[in-house]
DNA sequence: ACATTTCTGTGATTTAGTCACAAAGCAAAA
DNA sequence: TTTTGCTTTGTGACTAAATCACAGAAATGT
């Protein structure tokens, strides 16, 4: 990936880019590389400031993890998304920790922690972008809250199957039940029952090498209401 | 409440108070009113922008609020502290909505959202201090998430207690079962058991009248571990 | 074809939230 | 004081979901 490209991905992602002097452009670009990361990779892991990452291809999970390993997906990032939160250092604000994993094999843009931070301390646009792009997460972790506290499993099931298919294109939702209990913050044993019942409602099917397929969509939204 | 009153208080809780011009802040002190809110009072029902909220005495509490009428709460307020998420359309970024309930009666300078969303758009400086305060919110929020989907009845409780202690000075905390387990967004009869199982151990003593006392401050201490 | 690893299924148990009432505590009115 | 009414707390039965401890099935590599 070549330095034209990067700058593309830059001004189609930071909106800010277009506004910055050359100099600031420079800057920003001597501080980034192009990074692939291995499925399962960890990323992040909390403390030190690993940086902003545009994602290119691929996704990353944010998810936080208790002291017995239990974990909570907070958000999910797909390729044109910036991910904030591995740039602790620019948000002094945040106070807890969160990992980020790739889910996929992806493709990735880091720009420097420190090198960013300064930049966003001269320049008040990039600062603001920042925070509202971390806000944005905000909103995101807000809805997992309510699903997780006001919604029953088979709810947010439906809901998740209906939104991994929307996501997928193929029809088809090639997950384990443990990936999916992670990103729903729940365990294996209650996904793979409720799809069980689902499978014997006649809503999907569920096999190991064809993955979930939806049967009936209209009665899954309607679960999902 | 007089101008000079609000001018140094606006001083003390706006650092950028004392960097913005004249006019600036004679905008900010025009679109903002003393308001005594009584106790249990719905100050902020979720949409429409109620403005940014200084907090002169008393106690506010953010929640959501389910379909069917379950509450969480995300964070309090106490004096000296801002509200944030009541002033909307300051906040793009957020999608979801919190409602806002005067604890205590309470004395508030409100700040109109349309008058500081406007000033936040001429002052970056402003607008940083917005973001930033509702991403320390965004930090509460994540240790409720946590203390929710991580740990155990008796620890949160545990925490709940010496935390409100500690708060109260006073040694005992008078709050209803029922209070207790909308701040730690539990069921009262929850509250009310663990309660009488900490009684039981000796941890506490709870009477109606004499509120909650805490006897056993190191035992509870190694349950909140 | 075999061994190995990775997934999935299932019953038993535990924890917490829900429901439906009963009882107790407090306060104002009679 | 006694009555009445309201708020708060107690309790048992029930349900949902998480956890535990396995067993079995399916995929994968050698």
């Amino acid at each position: 990936m070549n330095e034209l490209e990067i700058t593309q991905l830059f001004s189609e992602s930071f909106p800010f880019f277009d506004k910055i002097s050359d100099t600031e452009r420079q800057n920003l670009l001597r501080s980034s590389q192009y990074v692939r990361f291995a499925r399962g990779t960890t990323i992040h892991d909390g403390g030190e400031c690993t940086g902003v990452i545009l994602i290119k291809s691929g996704s990353l999970r944010v998810y936080m993890i208790s002291e017995e390993g239990k974990e909570i997906t907070l958000y999910r990032l797909f390729p044109g998304e910036i991910c904030i939160l591995s740039a602790s250092c620019v948000l002094d604000a945040i106070t807890f920790d969160v990992f980020i994993d790739a889910e996929e094999d992806s493709e990735c843009i880091v720009v420097g922690g420190c090198a960013f931070e300064e930049i966003a301390r001269r320049l008040p646009d990039v600062k603001i972008f920042t925070l509202e792009t971390a806000l944005e997460r905000f909103s995101d972790v807000m809805w997992v809250m309510q699903q997780m506290l006001f919604m029953s499993m088979d709810k947010r099931l439906a809901i998740f199957l209906l939104d991994e298919c929307a996501k997928s294109e193929s029809g088809t939702i090639k997950l384990t039940h443990e990936q999916i209990a992670k990103y729903m913050g729940s365990a294996r044993e209650v996904v793979s029952r409720m799809l069980k019942y689902f499978s014997s409602e006649g809503l999907v099917s569920v096999s190991r090498s064809e993955g979930i397929k939806i049967i009936d969509k209209k009665k899954l939204r309607a679960i999902a209401s």
